[in-house]
DNA sequence: TGCGGGGTTGACGCTGCGTCAGGGTCAAGC
DNA sequence: GCTTGACCCTGACGCAGCGTCAACCCCGCA
């Protein structure tokens, strides 16, 4: 007759997981002495050793009970089961780790390689940090929201990108952000960008403007924007004396009216 | 601003996950409307999205927060430890299915490989499934408690089975479990056993039977086989009779006295 | 005005035990 | 006979990361 410490000793479980096992019914509770202990016998020695045997191959608890009693061919099939398991979890912990490694550079962090790129491309212009941050928020919510059509607004962010006056106009953003507000230069960017916004919609552009297809998310975006700084709300305030709203997804102020 | 609903349309996370990260104290509560509802603004979406990412590349969700703080080195650190667990855990599962594709053998349920082989040895010189069931369970428990030394017990088991005398004897035990005791023939196996124990020990053989230190699981052994068939009881009188004691660890009666 | 589909808090459930807390028991030495 | 230390007992909480009720409130639409 064995106590439960010489039991977990020659079994190499622990108290505590075969008492658990008591309790969940997976191994019977065995007589007990005069004093309460529980005695044990060879045949629980058995069990034990069959129910750890399949609970370290990872087999949850609840089919441990099932295997012990199965037959030949439902104990293949179970087992076969269980290795697809095992290979499908091996397989997502794969992919932790590839994301894991992703994270490691430092924006990726929620955002696809083409934005990071993007982000790059601008710190290499001389944009300062704390815009590029907010750009930065600010495609972390746009990734979230439009995941598929991110292609194509890193595209059409990199074609505006090779226009030298977009990037003097990221420029003069920078500046004003790090150096304060200057009226006359709002003026002058406003004047900028309105005149780029009109070249590219007579161009027949529409790349990324049509595709933010939820207002909802646009406002929040905007709202985000005006808090997070001054300038914007002054910009905007420019921006609409000359026929442009919005903010993260600028267009005319007055849209051809819709047919009846 | 977002009710708690278009958050999670956004980002992918369910409601209550987002509750959940509330509850824990990585995302902060946001305001609330007249009515009670959760207004978000964009940047709880930005963060959602980074425990997000976070946390579905496998990080618990208590260093997320830590994380999300981190500087620079600190994260990569991090990062680096997390895929030195992501692989351990890639490699236990590993060898979680290791262990389950031998099991889809019948025996092997925790047994070395040795010892299956034994027993089919067992099994293709006759002896009937019950006794080798009955070998089967003995040899799990001495394997529990032995397991560096089962290679040893292995080769002499293999080499008592070459001896076509055990082989015989095996034969009769087989034939008294299936066809019913028989006074006559357990004299004549007492008798055969008790020859060749005595040639063995002549022998200078003691190869698994001083192995065996470990009274507890000798007698464990031998209280199960008396209760697992009648015919263990009766052979064990007759070896008795003859200068034999055991039966799992069988040893003369009388061993020298130990020096003072 | 009623309905359906949102939202709210709160609490229990799941896995496989680890880890207290608060005791009783056994064997050995003084 | 007393203490000590190693075991044993039951019972309960805790853990991660939510899923899933329950029971009720709120909003927009026909």
């Amino acid at each position: 007759m064995l106590t439960i410490g010489q039991l977990v000793a020659y079994s190499g479980v622990t108290i505590r997981a075969v008492r658990h096992y008591h309790q969940v019914g997976l191994l019977p509770e065995p007589e007990r002495d005069a004093s309460g202990y529980r005695t044990y016998t060879a045949p629980d020695v058995v069990r034990l050793v069959r129910i750890r045997t399949l609970a370290e191959a990872g087999v949850p608890l609840a089919r441990v009970q099932d295997l012990l009693e199965a037959g030949e061919e439902e104990f293949a099939a179970a087992v076969a089961d269980l290795d697809r398991r095992l290979r499908a979890q091996v397989r997502e912990l794969q992919e932790h780790r590839r994301r894991i490694a992703r994270l490691a550079a430092g924006d990726s962090l929620a955002l696809p390689p083409a934005v990071v790129a993007y982000l790059d491309r601008l710190r290499s212009l001389g944009v300062p940090e704390a815009m590029v941050a907010g750009e930065r928020d600010a495609w972390i919510v746009i990734a979230a929201r439009w995941p598929e059509q991110m292609g194509s607004f890193m595209a059409d962010k990199n074609a505006q990108l090779d226009d030298p006056r977009t990037v003097r106009l990221y420029r003069i953003l920078g500046e004003l952000i790090e150096h304060g507000l200057d009226e006359d230069r709002l003026v002058e960017l406003a004047d900028l960008m309105a005149q780029q916004m009109a070249e590219y919609v007579a161009g027949g552009g529409t790349g990324d403007v049509a595709a933010m297809s939820d207002d909802t998310v646009v406002d929040l975006l905007d709202a985000w924007a005006d808090a997070s700084h001054p300038m914007v709300e002054r910009l905007r305030e420019l921006l609409a004396e000359r026929g442009w709203t919005g903010w993260i997804r600028i267009e005319p102020a007055t849209p051809p009216a819709p047919g009846p």
